[in-house]
DNA sequence: GTGAAAGCGCTAACAT
DNA sequence: ATGTTAGCGCTTTCAC
């Protein structure tokens, strides 16, 4: 109806073939500079649309789209990224793109960059990231760079790149913020008098601490709006789940009855039991992301709050975004794309 | 590499030709019985799956989907519905559908079944509906369902309907009870003593009230957990902006110092500037949907929670969810889709 | 009822 | 450097 306009007006227009047209459409290369300037203008005039059906009908080719993404046992974080990968299959299917998700090991960077070799073999067409070892990122993306293979990051990016095509995932600082916020709502100063900020042992290093910049975010709306609260940390082992009653036991029994009890990552589950068992009158717990345990935890009431986002969206979103710059050259609208941060409590956290 | 079977082989297999294995594949009749038999046999034997791409090309017919929802001006609910039929338009224009989107007056049900008459000539390939009059929109779902044309139910649908192919939006009842729980959330049951809803007036009949249900959420619950609290109800006119101030000093003036309020449509705005000019201590207001004159009044201080949820996404989705069927046959998951509710304070409404 | 054949708009290999 | 041509997989006349 609208788009009547096809390469051989185009040809026709410009005075030369299909086959020029396609050249320069495709600028692969050899063409004259005064007839693909032609060529341009023609397309430029006639508004010349490509038929993506036609196109991909006729280069019976798929493209290959990589997501590279931590490994993860059922339940954790990292699942409702791999779930919105998966969703994307079907979505970008129709536009002949293969959709190929790859995991790296989550504490082993060698897999990482082992992984990222094999990538680059495979020759994909795009690459969408979600990067846990910054230095090995990095070297990855140079290699992307230079092979000209587009590349985003979800969740979280690298700041010492500028390269990348856009990067989608959470404003981490001003979580933080709000997780302070919401902990103290309503509360007078006098009130907050400890707070308790549960964090795990992180056995390696070479690894970014995702949440740092939460961490920092946290911290400094309490120290403006509540000065005189005792903030303390405990650390707890995530991989020996029996230690973690004792060494909470061993931190509360030190620091007296605490109302005010934030992780400000994914783990909030691991101190699940011992809340439950050691309930404390109008005590706030606040926690993030929004994996089963999680939410069970909602329920049971054992965690007041979690501060989460559709973390599937994010990488459906990406791979989306992706196709269409590969497909129709179409950059995302911000290159920087923030998501919404959802405040779960028990009563609308059901159909998340 | 995956799919490299195509009619031809289906033919072959089936011992018919191309042109036969198309007729049956689009059920066009003109068909042997058996040899429609044989060919299904083949198609599912071999496992064959049409190529969108060639579909789309041979057919060069653009299919149309109509969106018909209520007219709006800037700033109101259903802008925001409207922007995710917009940005619907590109993602499906590479299935070569054409997004149609047609308004009707908001109070004016002739109107709507003008819009519908014109639609219904149009011959679409389906409809999506945001229905406000019921009896109307259930006339026009017969006439839809008669001529075969699937249609889909966004934002509210028709309870005596049973011929929609899917409906999307928030789960009414239930964004009632998470209202009232968030009024008073950690109250005592003696503070809630006073609680005003504030309503709209309504100048017309015929026109379902969309609220309804939330509200028997609200006072469902309100009753159970606070049966002593006076509940009372104040109607404001959007008619007659100025006259609202002074409807609702008398309507306060006889009630007292109220510290609980809410409304339960999308204009929580209306009181806004009421509410400002008459600051209560430790008052909660709750209203409902991102509009910008309403996530304003977050910022301001003067609403603390809006329950909304993204309501672009609903009507985005149901354009591809409808795109998808007409493409690919494929159904949606879940008949009734329920969106999640969000919670949005002055903190976490920001990238909303 | 069914098959043959002519495209749909574009790509890519092959001539020139 | 450029034009020509044979498809890609499916739809749609049009004969038979």
């Amino acid at each position: 109806m609208s788009e009547k306009v096809t390469i051989i007006d185009v040809a026709r227009r410009a005075g030369v073939s299909k086959g020029t047209v396609d050249r320069v459409l495709h600028n692969r290369g050899e063409v004259a500079a005064k007839s693909a300037e032609k060529v341009r203008k023609a397309i430029e005039e006639l508004g010349f649309k490509p038929n993506v059906h036609a196109s991909l009908l006729a280069s019976r080719k798929d493209q290959i789209v990589v997501c590279l993404m931590p490994e993860f046992t059922e339940g954790e974080y990292w699942g409702n990224l791999y779930n919105g990968f998966m969703e994307s299959v079907d979505m970008v299917a129709a536009l002949s793109i293969r959709v190929d998700i790859r995991l790296y090991a989550q504490y082993d960077s060698s897999s990482f960059v082992h992984v990222c070799n094999e990538v680059l073999e495979s020759r994909p067409a795009g690459v969408i990231i979600v990067p846990l070892f910054p230095l090995e990122t990095m070297d990855f993306v140079r290699q992307l760079k230079n092979n000209d293979i587009p590349y985003m990051y979800v969740d979280h990016k690298l700041q010492e790149d500028d390269s990348y095509l856009a990067y989608i995932g959470m404003p981490l600082y001003k979580s933080g913020l709000l997780c302070a916020a919401l902990l103290t709502e309503r509360c007078r100063p006098e009130e907050v008098d400890k707070v308790a900020v549960v964090r795990i042992k992180r056995d390696l290093a070479g690894k970014s601490d995702p949440t740092s910049d939460r961490r920092a975010g946290f911290m400094d709306y309490m120290r403006e709006h509540f000065p005189g609260a005792d903030l303390r940390t405990v650390q707890v082992n995530p991989h020996d789940r029996g230690g973690i009653d004792s060494t909470l036991d061993k931190f509360f029994s030190g620091f007296g009855e605490v109302r005010y009890i934030v992780m400000l990552n994914s783990r909030i589950n691991l101190i699940s039991d011992y809340l439950a068992s050691h309930p404390v009158e109008g005590r706030r717990v606040i926690g993030f992301d929004s994996i089963p345990s999680n939410l069970r935890m909602l329920d049971r009431g054992v965690v007041d709050i979690l501060i989460a986002q559709h973390t599937e969206v994010q990488s459906r979103h990406a791979v989306q975004c992706l196709a269409d710059y590969l497909v129709m050259k179409k950059c995302p609208a911000e290159r920087d794309t923030y998501m919404h941060m959802d405040i779960l409590t028990r009563l609308n956290q059901e159909y998340y």
